[in-house]
DNA sequence: CAGTGGTCTAGACCACAGG
DNA sequence: CTGTGGTCTAGACCACTGG
């Protein structure tokens, strides 16, 4: 009945949701709106507010103008992974870093590749593979393709000491891009590189990224086998 | 040198974007303090502070107090991924969905599930095996645990036409969780329910949830070679 | 049309951490 | 100690959309 009077809006939240995780707004419910709850909190209305879109981020609420908001019925875990450069993911886990670059070449590319980088077939592109090492063991296969056309001075990296993933984290803005999680068998090349097994199931990430209308890079990184991506939710 | 006035914390946004697209503001750049960029955008601070702090929680920006807002050396991609429920999952790529439970039972489990769900040893927990399919394709292996002495309602559900996912999402509520995301080769078992070659590299997403200090349930979903989990960045 | 969330403002105080 | 971001407030107007 009587609620402590809150007044920050980390307060509020972590009232709203001790009253969805304690059952009293059921998922499917309808909550009050932003200013009943102020007026019960005894707080301004833009502190419900910030404690309400907070959680509506997470997917725990559903807020519609009119409508008001509900408490999602099934809600959507939202996992955030955090792609950084692999030297730093490495070093986090405290290994020590190793790196070896195993193949760099402008060259006509593939169709796909030309064909997901938006760029004409005859086009020379750069392609650079490279081997990233946790306290000298393998530890992911960086495949990589790069749209010298629109980053012409990638050229003149010869990418031996700094990777191409920093290279170009450091120098090539982006502005958006698509990444996709998957599964797959090691090729036989895989397999040297990483000093694994053919046909080892590796996490593959991939991702093709863009500036404006221009395409970067698209990449595939292949994970040691065992790797683990984690996260909390 | 002239900037249009901006009024909206997106305008601010996708000006204060722009300049570190175009590099006038490079990676590692201190930024001008909340206080001057409101001067100069014409706005209150509150807007910009808006502004930066999404681009913050996105990582494009690092924020300390007194040290000032910089651009992030090396921008730390953040990878969301939905977790919903699958059967949502399956009908939204505009397939049929369908559910065959594989296994209920309930039983003294191996030591690494109890171990994972922090519970005795001894007490029985509910195992359940159940495929997901996508028109009529299998589509997704969820191997599950539920801590039925958390969670003893559990026990009275058979799980055949509502799968156990499903069930939990909307009747037991959970506090926190972790997730990880990995390959594996698929076992003879798996390869059977999967309907594909033994030791095909499968996709693995292993979750578990708690419900403050008591753990709710502990599952591995195998999905079906070749599925990929995509997102924008 | 009217109720709800979305946002902006101007001012204020505070928490933190750099120097 | 002081500059910076973090937050709260009270009030206002607006945008969307359900009924």
């Amino acid at each position: 009945m009587n609620v402590p009077t809150a007044q920050t809006w980390q307060s509020v939240q972590k009232e709203v949701l001790r009253r969805i995780h304690a059952r009293e707004w059921k998922p499917g419910d309808l909550i009050p709106n932003e200013a009943e709850l102020a007026k019960e909190f005894g707080c301004a209305r833009t502190t419900v507010n910030r404690a309400l879109r907070s959680l509506a981020e997470g997917g725990l609420l559903e807020r519609r103008r009119k409508a008001g908001t509900r408490v999602a019925a099934q809600p959507v875990a939202k996992a955030t992974l955090n792609i950084a450069v692999i030297r730093h993911e490495v070093e986090d886990r405290g290994a020590r870093y190793g790196y070896q670059l195993a193949l760099r070449e402008a060259r006509i590319a593939p169709t796909h590749i030309s064909a997901a980088l938006g760029v004409g077939v005859q086009e020379r592109l750069l392609h650079v593979m490279a081997l990233h090492l946790s306290n000298d063991a393998p530890y992911a296969l960086e495949d990589r393709w790069i749209n010298a056309v629109h980053v012409p001075d990638a050229l003149k990296q010869d990418f031996r000491s700094v990777s191409a993933n920093e290279w170009l984290l450091q120098n090539v803005p982006y502005t958006r891009g698509e990444i996709s999680f998957s599964a797959k068998p090691a090729s036989a090349e895989n397999a040297n590189y990483l000093n694994c097994p053919e046909k080892s199931a590796l996490l593959a990430v991939d991702r093709l990224t863009w500036d404006h209308d221009q395409s970067v890079t698209v990449v595939q990184v292949l994970f040691a086998p065992g790797h683990q991506m984690r996260t909390r939710i």
